[in-house]
DNA sequence: TGCTAATAGTTGATTTTGTAACTAACAAGA
DNA sequence: TCTTGTTAGTTACAAAATCAACTATTAGCA
């Protein structure tokens, strides 16, 4: 009966995955943090904001998993710059329309340019086939 | 000239990767968490010293990539639970050597299993040559 | 030796998160 | 219409992470 091979971190998926997420974070943080003044929430609720358009925190919620609480204060943080506008809605009084301002519409527009040059620098060491089964392997973890 | 495409989150790593490593790590939190009463650091630093065997809080730091504070309070309630010991060195009184204490090592070996067994689960969806690109690729992405 | 700088680890103050409870508005059936 | 349940979003308090400053010890070197 062979032994089984003793554990090792370095084969446990959950912990390489918290480590590259981590790595490839960390310089990307900067730019947002440093240049931009934005938190990590924001900057996250920022680029949900600038894909889907008009919309409300829930909508956020949902497809970022960002849970309501955080949202809640990167939406204020956001607004108290002017960098986004609420409107509450006519028809249902509870719910309030998020959308973006010039200024953060700007902002989005750079940070995607930058996210998009620093995304070909962490690709570029792969080839296309290994791109595409990387995406479509990460996306097969996300529920 | 055509339009270069729209920035799009679900192309970016760094967003997939975060993504993908939280819904991976949900799951098993909930074993450490409430089946063995631990936080995210502590079995973290648990799991580096189960596999390095007797080391330095610093030495976690390097490899973990943890903040020696975050470490410093790790081992505070690691020790206070009887699961590891500290030795001052001889030679060099600022370092402290850290070593599992038996119940440390049961934890160890039980969480070690669990984490086996889940990284399975996660793994069977893919073929042995997706498994072993996929723990490339993240390697590759770790500083 | 005696001075300065570096290293190991801890502690305290400030920020950020996470968890629960909360307000306000709507929905739907008795 | 009244009651109960649900949804959108905020706020309050507790837990945790971050950052800076701190103690104690050692190293390097004039």
């Amino acid at each position: 009966m062979p032994d089984k091979p003793a554990f090792s971190l370095s084969d446990f998926i959950p912990y390489l995955l918290n480590r590259a997420a981590e790595d490839t974070s960390a310089d990307f943080a900067k730019i947002y943090k440093n240049r931009f003044g934005l938190l990590r929430t924001e900057w996250r609720v920022l680029f949900h904001l600038g894909q889907i358009g008009e919309t409300t925190a829930t909508e956020i919620g949902q497809r970022s998993k960002i849970h309501k609480t955080k949202i809640s204060r990167a939406v204020a943080g956001l607004e108290k710059r002017r960098l986004l506008k609420r409107t509450r809605s006519d028809t249902d009084r509870r719910r309030e329309y998020i959308r973006l301002m010039p200024a953060g519409k700007k902002m989005f527009a750079e940070l995607s340019q930058a996210a998009d040059k620093y995304n070909e620098t962490l690709m570029e060491k792969l080839t296309l086939d290994e791109q595409a089964l990387l995406k479509r392997m990460l996306s097969g973890f996300i529920a």
